[in-house]
Order: C-alpha cells, then structure tokens, then sequence
DNA sequence: ACGATAAAGTTCTATTTTAGAACTGTCAAT
DNA sequence: ATTGACAGTTCTAAAATAGAACTTTATCGT
C-alpha cells in the first residue's frame, strides 16, 4: 500500500493510522507523553535508528502532531513537543496501554501504574458513551454513513439502498 | 527493530504495538469490527496483497484477537472472528476513530457515524477516569512503576533514586 | 463432460523500508 | 589541541512489502 492511500480514504481510522500507525511512532509518542523532548532522548531509550528517528520527528511535525522549537542558539539544537493536536492522542496511547496491561502482563503484573492527580487514586481507563455516559462495547453499537462518508458512484444496475449498517466501528 | 523486541519490554505499550501496531492489522481490525470475516472480503475491500494479509491473519490468530473457524467443509473454508481479547481491542479502534473524526476530516465532517443502541443517540467516545468518573487528560496523570516494571539493574555508582515519575503514559 | 467461477491461500520477483554503523558540523569543556 | 555532546545525514546490507501469477477443491451453467 502507499501511505498516501490512507489519507485519502474518507475513514476516520485510515486517515489516523497514517499519522500514527508504525511501530515507531507510537513508540516515539509514548516517550513524548513520558516529557521525552530531545533528539538523543527519544534514540538512546528507544534503540531507533537515527536514521529513521529523524524521519518519524519529521513526519509527526508535518502532520502537527508535534512542534520543533529551539531551546538553544548556536548551535541550534532544537526539541519536541507534543501540540494539542498530539496531547489529544491521549486516549489512543492509553487504551493501548489498558489493553496491554489487561492482556499482556506477565504474572508480575502492570509495568506502569497511572495515578489521577484530580482524585488522587491509581486509575484505569474506560470509555464510555459521550450520551448516556453508559461504558461502551462494540456489540452496542450501530454505524452509518456520515456526511464525509464515501461518494457512491452509483453503479447502473445496483440501485441505492440505504441501510443502517449493522457494524461496529 | 526486531519485532520480538517490542514483545519483550516491560511495557504495555511496547507489547500491544507487537500485535497491532501496525498500518494492516488496524486495518483488518476495521473490518472485523465492521462484520468482515473472510479473506476474499478482507482482501477487496482493503487492497492488500494476499500475501500480507494470510500473514497478518496467522499473526491474529497467533495471538488470540481473532479465531479462525472452519465454516464449511469440503472444500474446507475458514472464516476469522474476532475473540474477547480481540472484542477488547474496541476502545483502541474507537479512540482513533474519534482522534480522525477531530483531526482529519475535510469539511464534509465525519464519515462515519456511531449510534449507541442502549440510547438511541449518536455518540463519540469518551475516555475516562475509572476512580472518580472525570474525562481523562495526560496533564491530569502521574504514573508510578508497577509490579511488572523492569527490573532495575542496579549500577553499581548511582544509587537507587526512587522518585515517583512526572509523567502521564 | 467441459469450461468458468469461487474461496483461501501460496509462490515468485521487483521495489521499498529498515537496520546498523559511520560520518558531519557546531559548539563547550579540559 | 583533544574530547565529548547534540542533532542530525549518509552509506550498504538485510528485511518487509507490492503486484501478479499460480494452486487446490468444489460448484454452477450449458
């Protein structure tokens, strides 16, 4: 596939998976969240190449995920930070993380636990309708097409037809 | 990287990005969740190559997100479901769902919409604290080292410096 | 009986990505 | 004058992916 391509598609998912969809850039986004900034940073604990450190920072900069800015003059070194647009990946990394702690621990259990500054309690994270407040499960929920969704080309045989699908995400 | 790495780290994290964190498993991912189940379906509706795609499945598989069950014998055919374990993956597809909805669509809006069947009321999915019930964000969390944390190598100069770290992943 | 079609892969080569290591340029400290 | 830190860039070899063809078992239409 060309990365491009998932741009492209009217899909919310795709369009996310090619910003944040490779190994390494959802690694690079867990040292940012971890108040990782620096180049040698994010090389030395991760184990990336610089090679393709350099061209994940860009690409995430390009996609506004993160803003480069100078914290040095001469010589201009320069350090990562997480834009709004990334601090509002939050939920992705954390359900990640939920997910693994759920189904990838070893006996010794959770590597990381999370405290909640506001409550001031060890935390999980759960998700729940933005409506009823109710925690979701994909078995509750419907999906239809929105008004991005795909433009039909309506082929000549098959009429619209119109129905709810009855899927998930 | 070596895949197997990722497996290894103590971090959930690291081990979940081994088993999706990659553009074509979230993208078959997608369609398990939108009632896909087949390999011919799989494959025209995403345009992966075969190839890739038989290897993705087993990597699933292997890992217990998706079952694959004969569904009629001679000749025999299988089809791919998603287990409990691959059920729980929902919270992840539905937060980055949600991230495209608010980041990267055009001006058409979503492409998709999510109706929760138990209110009847089209919603977006919403991350919160498990403890108090507060939406989540990363400024709002600590996070302290568990059980399962990496064993401390202890260097013999530096000694053990146990401070709660300031972070959020 | 014969060819066409279907599903679920497998096999093959060409292209693209990634790994791993070395190198560059600018400055500060010893 | 040499060493080291930082933020990259450049190089070659190895691995992953794309794209297309092929395989196997069985059904359908004529």
């Amino acid at each position: 596939m060309k990365w491009d391509a998932l741009e492209e598609e009217p899909c919310s998912l795709a369009r996310t998976v090619a910003v944040i969809g490779d190994r390494w850039s959802l690694m690079i986004l867990r040292e940012c969240f971890l108040r990782k900034r620096r180049f040698e940073a994010f090389q030395s604990s991760l184990g990336i190449t610089r090679h393709l450190l350099a061209e994940r920072l860009k690409k995430l900069v390009r996609f506004g995920v993160l803003r480069r800015i100078p914290y040095m003059e001469s010589p201009k070194r320069y350090e990562y930070i997480l834009t709004q647009k990334g601090l509002d990946l939050y939920p992705i990394i954390m359900s990640i993380v939920h997910w693994g702690n759920v189904h990838m621990v070893d006996s010794r259990g959770k590597p990381l636990l999370h405290e909640h500054k506001s409550c001031g309690k060890m935390f999980d994270p759960l998700m729940i309708c933005s409506e009823c407040g109710e925690p979701l499960n994909a078995k509750q929920v419907h999906t239809h097409p929105g008004p991005g969704a795909r433009q039909e080309t309506l082929p000549a045989k098959a009429p619209a037809k119109p129905k709810a699908s009855r899927t998930a995400v």
